[in-house]
DNA sequence: TCTGAAAAATTTTCGTG
DNA sequence: CACGAAAATTTTTCAGA
């Protein structure tokens, strides 16, 4: 990771369907050197992958929320496969497994409030795993999909 | 959002660098054809961008949490004010402005857990509107970034 | 590793159904 | 609206520095 991949890896981020001949442009290199640094990237894991950002609203998911809950007995098993499940959950865009309060943490997206109640009571009230849940719902949600390199001791 | 611009918007979140050809190959009309569509769904806001996936550890950001925290006083200003400032610090990914106990959720992510308690320490406890805040460190996270359209009442 | 130029492939325009 | 062919542009390969 040179500044020439920063670079890279920060446009990408910005607009990841700009050609490699615009890319190669802004960074003053040649289109072939850029076209090998972002096979390289790729090639090394850093680049894992080219995604659209699609409006909610267009997905009919007009509503979000945040859902907050403790699993019992708190076991590798249960986890993994709790976690398992949710991920393939059509509603659930994230799963966090935390330390904490909680032990999970689900970002889900629906339609309207009646389909979130619906996804709290046949998903997650019917298990018998969940000790306890709390649901926040999202009025707001900005998301950062350009992230710097940070800097600091643990990397060179 | 006919079956056509459904299935456009499936393959671009899944892979958003593939050519407009392949797309078009793949959903069985003209270039030219899937080409406009793209173009529209665009205009309409629907495809609000493209996004390169980049590993968090080729950015120096081994440590994710999430923060939750309530806000005092709970206005408009305060609330405005703080989540675009917390927008745009290098260490947050998401800002989630939610109802419930709390008032916002925090997605930070840092090289190490020293930055951790740096970040909390200097951008969170310095500020007055704080009433209190609770980490989360993230041990997992499973994102789901190929979102399907869910079927209900509200939308046609 | 990078480059520049050639070859291969794709994007984009536009007249027509 | 969608198509197909032509024109413009880009991607990709590769020999040489």
């Amino acid at each position: 990771m040179d500044e020439l991949d920063t670079a890279i890896v920060r446009l990408l981020q910005t607009d990841a369907r700009q050609s490699n001949r615009e890319l190669a442009r802004t960074l003053g290199i040649a289109p072939s050197t850029c076209l090998e640094r972002v096979r390289a990237l790729t090639r090394r894991g850093v680049i894992r992958g080219y995604h659209a950002d699609i409006d909610p609203a267009a997905l009919n998911r007009g509503v979000q929320a945040l859902v907050s809950l403790r699993l019992r007995p708190l076991t590798r098993g249960v986890i993994t496969t709790f976690k398992d499940d949710m991920a393939g959950t059509p509603e659930v865009v994230s799963v966090f497994v935390v330390a904490g309060g909680d032990d999970l943490v689900l970002h889900v997206t629906v339609p309207d409030l009646d389909r979130l109640h619906g996804f709290l009571l046949d998903r997650l009230s019917k298990r018998k795993e969940i000790a306890g849940f709390r649901t926040s719902v999202i009025f707001q949600h900005v998301h950062n999909r350009v992230l710097s390199r940070l800097d600091g001791h643990a990397s060179p």
